[in-house]
DNA sequence: CCTCGCTAGTTCAATTTTTCACAAATAGCC
DNA sequence: GGCTATTTGTGAAAAATTGAACTAGCGAGG
């Protein structure tokens, strides 16, 4: 263990090991390999030993980690022991679908509030939650004890949102306009561009090298 | 110009540069040098260029790139420049609003058709796209000449899923099913976790060093 | 026509990330 | 109690990615 700062492939690899550990006790395992656990789900053994190895010792030579145990760590290193507070800025689509997936998500996420600035939508309810107005961002977050705010706005208005949100202060924004945003200091943006993605696949599909008859 | 393969962190890079363009052009400017781009856009100049470079001279020295020019190049890398039939198999919330989203957002990538497996969801319409049974994937994927799958089912059904997109010739898949997958060597399967980076902005949270007054 | 300023393309160095390979440690067995 | 099967944790190598520095080319202005 040592006490660098870690990489952000490395935390988002945690969550999938943590994923995997919930899946073999779902299923019944007590104990796991780095082996058993890079075979079953497609990933490296080396990288999941050093990965982990970054936070302690968590496994036992000869033996690989508890499932119950590994699981545990994971889930208090990944801050997933205490309650979050979400709030969805932006009821359309995209947004009351998020809220309505990580509602239904059960996990450590609860979306405690949404906000819009289209009085249509302001005073309605998504799920249980509330739709308010944006320019009521800093009283509400206040109240709910808002700690992650995810921006699902159009592109044009997600600048000014960031703003709202990091002045609220709000250290964890998670940004699905598919805009470059650049957060503060102290402050962690990760922006989840949905249109990025499938162009990789476009990019992929238009390379000559795969020649077999794919569709088009 | 070299002839190497080309990383996935570059192609990505690209459809970032292609929206910072789009951007610049409907400022209506005309060019633009890659120092211009990076500070607009809180990129790094050095990697535009190589990023570039890879594929072709777009730029003129002494003057910087051509907007509409380097627009049309990126498309054309991209294979934006032809249309791409678009499927989501799961039509549940997170389906539903993916077709919304992707519909909306006007871009080469047209929803052509919605699968799902509960009887009650088959034969409706989301948006002007009609839901199948998904036993019959084969068949229509054939039929409306798809291209692209975007998975979008609980993660207990998504290996079945991925299966059939993959039996059926579709050669481009992306995955909002939160659990690894494995596809077939020439297959392009990525996923794009939910939870894993809310995750991230959980651990960013536990961590101390922020020590400044964030809500908890 | 030459010079100067600017900027792309490229090379090279630095950093980061992944992978390998092995010593250290543990449990079970004889 | 020692031996053997495993399997971790880790140091070091390899690969990939990024960033900085340099070279060469272009255009404007005199």
């Amino acid at each position: 263990m040592k006490s660098e700062k870690i990489s952000e492939l490395t935390t988002s690899r945690l969550s999938v090991y943590l994923r995997c550990l919930n899946q073999l006790a779902a299923d019944g395992e007590r104990t796991v390999s780095s082996e058993g656990l890079a075979k079953k789900f497609h990933l490296n053994s080396a990288q999941i030993r050093k990965d982990l190895a970054y936070f302690g010792e968590f496994g036992v030579r000869g033996v690989g980690y508890y499932v119950d145990e590994l699981r545990d760590h994971l889930t208090k290193i990944l801050g997933l022991d205490r309650p979050h507070n979400l709030t969805i800025v932006g009821a359309g689509r995209l947004g009351t679908a998020l809220a309505d997936y990580y509602r239904a998500a059960q996990s450590n996420f609860a979306v405690a509030a949404m906000f819009d600035a289209d009085p249509a939508k302001i005073g309605t309810l998504v799920g249980k939650v509330e739709v308010f107005d944006i320019k009521n961002f800093p009283e509400i977050a206040e109240r709910y004890n808002i700690d992650v705010a995810v921006i699902a706005v159009p592109a044009e208005f997600a600048p000014a949102v960031l703003q709202q949100i990091t002045v609220s202060g709000i250290k964890a924004i998670m940004n699905f306009a598919p805009v470059p945003l650049k957060a503060p200091e102290n402050v962690k943006l990760k922006t989840v561009d949905l249109t990025i993605s499938l162009e990789g696949l476009a990019y992929f599909l238009a390379q000559p090298s795969p020649q077999n008859g794919q569709r088009r």
